[in-house]
Order: structure tokens, then sequence, then C-alpha cells
DNA sequence: CACTTTCCGTACGGTAGCGTATGGTACCCG
DNA sequence: CGGGTACCATACGCTACCGTACGGAAAGTG
């Protein structure tokens, strides 16, 4: 993680740091000056690296971009015949549990899509390839295209939604619970046990 | 809504004021002077009323807690034969179309909740209230217990979830999907037509 | 070795917001 | 009618930011 603090810094290792504060603060915890302190240099450098303030959220937006699309490429390639594995492993990858800080990314970059068009067009566009992608998975295991595009919006509608929850604290066994949840999203003509 | 603007206010209308700041700003956009200009009154007010902003901010949290518990009380009291209409009800008032103020509210909170330990056991304590009541209206239907707590899990964080994506501007019959996905999560063995 | 380019530090002006101190005004109350 | 209380305005100091101007070091280049 820490390539020996490298002597120059590049647009990339402000991208980087902000999409941290990111996840931890929201959008308005990206602040020039706090970033700068956090890198251990001072706006100078910044105001080198990028225009102004918007620059970097730009870049922030194109960065997140394009991984989250690349992603979910790389998790619905075609793999004939573990069709039904690759929608688990989907939605496992934005489990509450496990990737913490891009889950947090996820909701921070939702809540900045509700006041600013370009962040929105960002969430939009990845939104679009995931359904797209997960509708693939449900086609090739055989469902019509409504039902594929349906149950796609349900997976990824309540993945979102479940990471706002804080679950842990409920009664029940939630991860029981959110095992049939997951069975009754992906396999079709699943009955809760 | 205008009621005369009348010469005195009171914690209500700032908390009033506060709560339609969250929803287009966030926690971040409760600004003590941004609220006296929206009011045409100064900070003097402000600070006569509350002790501070933290103060404000306690109170837009116990207000909205209040608020919906009651609701959500009134929304599944029982109605003996009409549970799964409730059920559809409860689903409705949280629907993307029909009071956009108050998703707004809900995700702005749940951001908040993310960075203030407050505001997150209010947020617990209204989720644990909504859980409950959805899993009587399934119970009422004649669910057993694990099956009404895991489809009231799966109402709320599809609601939430859904209402965080643009599904404006994707392909498909997008009324139909929602439809269908209601159905899927509120009627035991429903199979998507 | 001059000379430029790259990268960063320093210093400054400007705005927005919090909280306080203090003054002013209208209304109630005896 | 004098005094108190409730409510609000004004003015101030303070901090955290943004963005700019400019200076300087270090490394490449001819």
């Amino acid at each position: 993680m820490e390539k020996t603090p490298r002597p120059q810094l590049d647009r990339a290792a402000w991208i980087q740091a902000a999409l941290d504060t990111l996840a931890d603060e929201g959008v308005t915890g990206i602040r020039v000056e706090v970033l700068a302190k956090r890198l251990h240099v001072t706006k100078g450098s910044f105001y080198w690296h990028f225009k102004d303030r918007q620059d970097l959220l730009a870049g922030v937006l194109d960065t997140w971009k394009d991984g989250r699309i690349r992603d979910i490429i790389k998790q619905t390639r075609p793999e004939p015949g573990k069709e039904e594995a690759q929608i688990f492993h989907v939605i496992d990858v934005y489990s509450a549990s496990r990737n913490k800080k891009g889950i947090l990314i996820e909701l921070a970059m939702r809540e900045w899509a509700r006041r600013d068009a370009q962040a929105a067009a960002t969430v939009e566009e990845v939104d679009a390839w995931r359904l797209r992608c997960a509708r693939e998975l449900f086609l090739a295991i055989g469902l019509p295209l409504h039902e594929a595009s349906t149950r796609s919006m349900l997976l990824y509608a309540y993945v979102f939604g479940v990471s706002m929850m804080n679950c842990e604290k409920f009664d029940g066994d939630i991860a029981r619970m959110k095992s049939d949840i997951l069975k009754l999203i992906a396999i079709p003509a699943a009955t809760l046990a």
C-alpha cells in the first residue's frame, strides 16, 4: 500500500486520497487543504496538478467509473455453466461484511449524485452497465428477458438498500435471513425454507 | 403551507426548516446563518431558541423519529383481512414517485447516520419499529416467523435501495418491473408473470 | 554551466460559517 | 406607568476553506 513515500505526487495520488476521504466523509469532505495535509504537502502542489477543486472531483468520478465498469465486466465474463455462482459472487462483492470501503464509496457516490448532475450521470452509467451485465447472467440461466431485467434490478436495489441498514443489531438470524433473500432473488421459483 | 408569516418563531419552525434543508443538501447543509436567511430572521433568533447547532440537530433527530414511528404504527394498525393491501401501502408510501421529500430525508438521514452515533441510533430505532410492524403484517397473512422477518427486511432494503437508483432512464418497462418485484416480495410463492 | 521545466512552499485576500456579547423593542403584569 | 421578560438585530472575533501570486529548489537540456 505504501510505496516509499514518493518524492513526486501525481494526479492519481490526489484522486486516490480523495476517494478515501469520499468514503469517510462524503463529497463535502473532499477539501483541498485537508487532502494536502493528509499527503504531507501544501496546496501549491494541488493547484499544480489540478485547475481547481472541480477538476479533482471530475477526476474522482472518471476514475471511479472506469474502475467499476472494468470490475463488473470482469466479474460477469461469460463462463458457461457457472452463471449462478457468478450471480452470487456479484452480490457477495457488495455484501455488507466484506469490501466495506467499496460500499462506503458507493453510498457516498449516490449521495453526491443526488445533488450534482455530473455525478448523477456517472452513477447512471455505472448502474446501466451493472444491470446489463447481471441481466446477461440471468438470461444465460434460461430466464426470459423481462424477468432477467426485473431480477437484476431487484438484485442491485436490495444490495444497496441493505448496505444502508444496520442489520447487525436486529433480532433474528440475520445470516440465515440474508441467505434466504439471496436465494429468493437469484434462484427462480425459490421458496423460503 | 404558509400560515401568514408568523411574527414569532419557535423551535418547531427552525426544526422544520432544518428538515427541508436536510432533504435538499444533507446534514452539512443545515447551517445556522443559512436557515436564518431562509426564515427571514438573524442568528440572534436562533441562539435564543437553541443552545447551539448540535441542539438543533438533536431536535431534528427527535422530531423525525417520533414522526416516523407514529407513521408506521398508523399504517400497520391491525385491520383483519386487509393485511396484504397494507403491505403494498407500506411499500407505496416510499415509492420513488410519490413522497419525494420523505425519501430524500430518509436517504439524508442514513447518510448522516453513517458518520454520527446519535443519528445512527435514531435510524436504528426507526428501522426496528418498521421491521417489527411489517413483520406483524406478514405474520397476519399466515407466514411463519422467520419468513415474515426475512420478507420485511427484503421489503425495506429494496425500497431504500431502489430510491437510490435513477431507474427512470433505464430501458425496459420500469413500471411493470417494479410491480413484479413488489409481488415477489409481498406475495409468498409469487412468480414473475 | 546557463537556462528551462517541473514541482512544491509561502503568503495573501476573500468568503462562509459558528458562537458570543450586547443592545433594542414589544408585550405582559402588577 | 415602570419594570421585567421574551424575542430578535447588530456587531464582533475566530476558524476553515478556496483560489492566486510568487518564490525557490531540483532535475533535466543544450
